[in-house]
DNA sequence: ATACTTGCAAATCGTTTGCAATACC
DNA sequence: GGTATTGCAAACGATTTGCAAGTAT
């Protein structure tokens, strides 16, 4: 397909909305499979959506609405929009990492029993003191997760 | 070896001090592996020893100490010692767990670069307000991981 | 035109499992 | 003696990699 009209099309019926911007900025080149899956993640039931799903979910559902996308570039994909800070990995369970939509500092309830990760609505986890990091070591991120049975 | 002997020696010079009566409380039989597994977790630089190690670290100490013991039963040992409470699990990184010999409430430092994993001394942290959990679960446990770059 | 991406299949890594031989009580 | 435990090697699931073919700028 010619690539201006293609670009072209995207923005007419704006099935991308910011997306194609969004991933320039960031030097990650805008390709079908890179928009299909950003899609997925990013705009799925309007804008509030904080989404958590590991790499085998992200492949189910992109084959599931009809995008053939290898597992593999489904995990390239994941890194890059990570490195980018597009996404967040987080990880609970040893075996599998999950990818976290939501970037802002926030914290996580955890369902052992199913799997289900989700934010912590608002401020329901304050910090009222951290320790000094180590000599030679900065605070990188601070991860709370409450594990609920 | 017979037995009887065998126990003698261990109290004699108690190289397993109260190890093979506090496997016996779980119902864990003391064999020779998981005795040299534990006193390698819970034995090493005296008494306030909280340790961080990942199976196959666990694995090539015992190697290295001369015991002979496989993999397999090093993961047993470590799920087993963790069933029974005296280990804990921690996740900090996809792809590997490690285990802590600390099980009393406490939190972490994460350095990211190195993969160490240790504790945050006395009460570092302090989480001033936790959020209700959702209905039809409790809190099993509250994770605290400082990672560090 | 060129460099970046993709898909596939094979490789890898940590972990688990099946089962015969062995150790504990 | 009878059951639990061990070791080995094979199986496993998630993730990664190498490389030829396809795509974006």
């Amino acid at each position: 397909m010619n690539p201006r009209l293609y670009n072209k099309a995207m923005n007419a019926n704006r099935p991308y909305s910011g997306l194609i911007e969004r991933l320039k900025l960031k030097a990650i080149r805008p390709t079908r499979q890179r928009l299909a899956l950003g899609k997925l993640l990013f705009e799925r039931d309007g804008e509030a959506c904080n989404r958590h799903v590991t790499a085998e979910q992200l492949h189910s559902e992109a084959a599931a609405s009809g995008v053939r996308v290898s597992l593999a570039t489904v995990y390239n994909t994941l890194h890059q929009f990570t490195a980018a800070g597009l996404l967040r990995e987080v990880v609970v369970e040893p075996g599998q990492s999950m990818f976290d939509t939501n970037v802002d500092e926030h914290h996580h309830f955890y369902f052992e029993s199913s799997g289900v990760l989700e934010d912590i609505p608002g401020h329901g986890v304050e910090l009222a003191r951290l320790p000094e990091p180590p000599a030679g070591s900065r605070v990188k991120r601070v991860d709370v997760i409450i594990r609920l049975a």
